[in-house]
DNA sequence: GAGCCCATGTAATAAGTTACATGATTGT
DNA sequence: ACAATCATGTAACTTATTACATGGGCTC
């Protein structure tokens, strides 16, 4: 139930179509969270059947544009402020590293390398939507630095462990 | 296909029951990837069916021992060295905190608290499990010391921009 | 014999991906 | 006229979660 939300989100700072949504997922949330064409359409659907949002206009070639409505502010608030606990830790990257043992080091360091440059190249990314963005001073400017700093925290630590994990790799064995 | 691999890697490492994966899951891999056991044995069923892992000896309560095969091994090393892309990140706490304008500024600071709280606890939790577990120079070891020093790193990271977070709510809405 | 852990499995549901399918509008 | 972009939707499949269901073995 998070794609939901984060539609509502979307929708919260500003109306738009499936479309538009789509955009926003693959630019200022692709540090956050991503969903498919196909699911999104899907989920706006549900949303709107269930009144948390409502079509406001339609515009040519069936686009629909779609706006919270006050059942869903509500709903989206009611998730925000609800106990959480923070989800167990998925990461298909980390999981490869664990098992680098049954390669050889040549590899296990390649791969690494290789890992610290998609580091790189997320952290220019976030650096290139710092500067596209136009930063205001409403809420959602506020809130929408603050992860783009921990994106960029996150890259640049990422950056310098894989830096001292190749140079580990390399004195344990070779 | 992910979970598929984890297994792999685990039995790779040694022989056991789903249930001792489980426990595997639920502490050395904690980290990295989490399984609930209903998954596990389902999938356990299916690598057994394609030949990639093995019952080697059955035990008491049902207890069935599962190793890996030549197969399996081979598998293993070719998703290892298998080009990859790093998978579009999807953080649910991330995602909250990007809406965080849509409660009152305290809620948010205390959000970003609760955050904090979260990220020393981890870390508390890596630094137990670095105690706990018996480190001896085999490859397993290695990697596996290389992935418990990322989720600290990450957890120190996720530490200070939540300090820095708290205080920049703060500064930006009193 | 009581309680705790060991141990496995199935069913229903939810969430997410990939592929398929279609077509209108705008700018050059 | 052509290409790019806008725009929505469905179907099949895979992956993951939650709940249900059962029972053996060990220790005190």
């Amino acid at each position: 139930m998070t794609l939901r939300h984060a539609v509502l989100g979307l929708l919260a700072e500003a109306p738009g179509s499936g479309y538009d949504l789509l955009k926003r997922f693959e630019t200022a949330m692709a540090n956050v969270w991503s969903a498919t064409q196909s699911q999104l359409y899907g989920e706006l659907g549900k949303l709107e059947k269930s009144g948390l949002i409502e079509v406001v206009s339609e515009g040519p070639r069936g686009r629909k544009e779609y706006a919270i409505t006050g059942e869903g502010r509500a709903e989206l608030r009611a998730w925000l402020l609800e106990p959480w606990a923070p989800p167990s830790p998925r990461s298909e990257t980390l999981l490869r590293i664990y098992f680098l043992g049954e390669v050889a080091p040549v590899q296990a360091r390649e791969y690494v390398r290789r890992y610290a440059e998609s580091a790189d190249e997320l952290a220019g990314h976030l650096a290139s939507i710092d500067e596209s963005v136009d930063w205001d001073d409403s809420d959602s400017a506020v809130f929408g630095r603050l992860v783009l700093e921990w994106g960029k925290r996150h890259a640049a630590m990422e950056r310098e462990w894989a830096d001292w994990a190749v140079e580990r790799i390399r004195t344990a064995r070779g």
